[in-house]
This record gives structure tokens, C-alpha cells and sequence, in this order.
DNA sequence: TGGGTCATGTAACCTGTTACATGATTAG
DNA sequence: CTAATCATGTAACAGGTTACATGACCCA
């Protein structure tokens, strides 16, 4: 899904180090992508070779060294481009462990099935709630880190897990009701 | 996300070769798999020597041989340990192109997001009908592949995709109000 | 004669996960 | 003293995609 261009993303923000975009990732952003540091380093070093950021080495004393990534042109112009070229048909597939389950539950334990999908809506009943409450804080006064306009377009990203962890709620329910009504 | 268990399930229909598991992914479940032949047939092999399936060659004058895949007890009993099983805490994120371009997009290109949600709209329309069909082809009397119970399964599978278009639309919905009321 | 279906695969590459390694400073 | 934070990475593996290769038969 191309980590890239979330990377290069982050960095129009501003330039950072792989462990504050490591941060980055599994803190503000957590609702949509987690991303471990051995593939941020990895990454980082390719799109190095590719041009795309330049890094600078800044000595600190009381701290080890950092290494600061800050994008060039070049990589601008391959985020803009990748966010432009927005590819024709992309799969529309499923693919998600629970549809899996569901499908190859037909022969056997319908008992178990029942209890995943609950724990499957308890668990998106959380998740939307952690959504909601990044979303207060987000759009709270009091949070400076963005502009008002970045802030709109988090929300709109938010607004995105919490329908999606709506209808995986909505579907658990209509499951239920189907297997009950068998 | 295991196309080693999605093989398993697919065994548990019928024995099959590794093209017809292929047709199976890219037809009758390709609304929430495509699988590669190339990958296919590596899990084969790797799934043969775990001992989950066994292979016996069968000899055809007009057709190429082929090599047909039976699921073994040792496979039956990892497919129900997988199903049972269930992954305590899993990810919950949304980590796809639209989110990332809407996130980044804060910057640039308002025109092109807009164009590109209404493009996402109207694929996730289109989605949504073709799994009406498949929902009524499956749902009607003269589809008897399956057993009536294996049908209710396949249509729980399918509300699934039809569900999450219907929130993907809605969610463009709300984004477009958003950028317009900007 | 050319394209589609049947049927098998290999090779290279990209992305993501898990586990491990190092070493200094700082807060409780 | 100990755990957390800062900051860098390496190695191995698992899973998925793209491109390529072969060869026969059937239908238009």
C-alpha cells in the first residue's frame, strides 16, 4: 500500500527523523496505519537512493545523534503525482479474516462463529469510540498542532473508520439475525 | 491474511487442482479474493509438505494431466484450529489509497480529491450491484452448487461487501458536504 | 491463422511482520 | 536501581504482485 507516499506525506508537514515518523504513525495516525521501525528505516533508505528526501545528521549532546529527513522536489512531485494518478480500477475485495471465517463456517461450529462475530462488534464498538474521542480532541480549540484546514481533511479520514466500523456492526447484526432465523 | 486457510476451505467443498482453486478465487469468490496462479500454486506446494493436503495425478488424453489437492485430517484439523482460533487483537486499521490521499491531500489538489471521491462513488456503485447479482444468482432455486445452508453462509459473505459500499458511499457523501461547506 | 481455455509452473520483486541488538539519558 | 524514552538499525521470514514460459487443443 506503499508506505512511500505515506512517509512523503508526513513530510510535507514537516522534515523528521525515522523515529519521530515512526511516532508519527503509531500515535496521531494509529487509526489508519501502524508501521514498525525497521520498515520506516528501510523505507526511508530507499527513497533516499531514489532522491526523494535528502537526510542531514544533527548532532545532539545530551541525546544520540538524529537523522533528519526533509523532502526535495523531486519527492513533492512524486507525491503529487501518486496522489493525481489515482490508479483506474483498484480490486474492491474483501479479503478480512471474518468474511473467511463466515464463509468456511458453513459445515461446522456455528456456536464458535456466533461468539466471534460478538467479539468482532464489541471490539469495533471500541475502535469507534477511540475514533470519536480522537475526533474531540482533534477539533478541540486547544490543539494547536494543525491548521483548521488540515483538521478538516483528519476529520474526514476519522469520519472514514468510524462508518467503516459502523457497518461492520450493522453487518454483525444482520449476521446474527440470519444464523438465529436458520 | 492466509490463502493457506482460504485453500483448506475451498478443499472442504471438493478436491481440486490448482487451476480450478484459481477459477474458484477469480469467479464464484472474487468479490472478496483474486489470487494469482503463481501464488497458488507455491501454497500448494508449501501446504503439501506440511502434509494439510495430498496430490494424486490424473492422466487425460485430450487435456493436459492435472494434479488434483485433497485436503488431509492433519489439514482438516488445522483449518478448525485456524477457525477457532481467533486473533485476540487485530490491527483495526483503514490503511487504504483514499484515506491516504485524503489525509495528504490537505495541501494541493482540492479539485482532483473530488474528482477522485466521485470516481470512488461511482466504482463502489457499481460494486454494490454486481454483489446484488450474485447475491439473487446465488439465492436462486436453480443454483444447486451449494446446499441451502451453504448458501445462507455465502450471502452473510456478500451482505458483507455489499454493506461496506454502501459505507464507503455514504462516506463520500459526508466528505463532499464537508469540502463544500468549506 | 489467431485467440481462448486448460494446465502447469519459475523468478524477481515489493511490502509487512517479528525478533533481535545497542547504548545513552532521564524519571520514579 | 529500574523502567521508559530517545535513536539507530539488521536479519529472517511471510505474503502478495508482476512478468514470463511452455504446450496442446478447440473454435471462429
Amino acid at each position: 500500500m506503499s508506505l512511500k507516499h505515506g512517509i512523503l506525506g508526513l513530510l510535507t508537514y514537516k522534515s523528521m527523523t525515522g523515529y519521530e515518523l515512526m511516532k508519527s504513525f503509531n500515535e496521531s495516525l494509529s487509526f489508519f496505519w501502524n508501521a514498525q521501525t525497521s520498515q520506516i528505516y528501510r523505507e526511508l533508505d530507499t527513497i533516499e537512493k531514489k532522491g526523494w528526501v535528502v537526510s542531514k545528521i544533527i548532532p545532539q549532546d545530551d541525546k544520540p545523534n538524529k537523522k533528519e529527513f526533509t523532502l526535495t522536489n523531486e519527492g513533492k512531485d512524486e507525491l503529487n503525482k501518486w496522489l493525481n494518478g489515482h490508479s483506474p480500477e483498484k480490486s474492491m475485495t474483501i479479503r478480512d479474516d471474518m468474511t473467511m471465517r463466515v464463509l468456511f463456517s458453513a459445515g461446522s461450529n456455528k456456536l464458535g462463529l456466533v461468539k466471534e462475530l460478538i467479539d468482532y462488534h464489541n471490539q469495533n464498538e471500541e475502535y469507534f469510540k477511540s475514533l470519536k474521542d480522537i475526533e474531540k480532541q482533534i477539533n478541540s480549540e486547544n490543539d494547536s498542532s494543525k491548521t483548521s484546514k488540515d483538521k478538516l481533511y483528519w476529520s474526514m479520514a476519522i469520519k472514514r473508520g468510524q462508518i467503516n466500523s459502523q457497518a461492520n456492526m450493522m453487518w454483525v447484526e444482520q449476521c446474527l439475525k440470519i444464523i438465529n432465523g436458520e
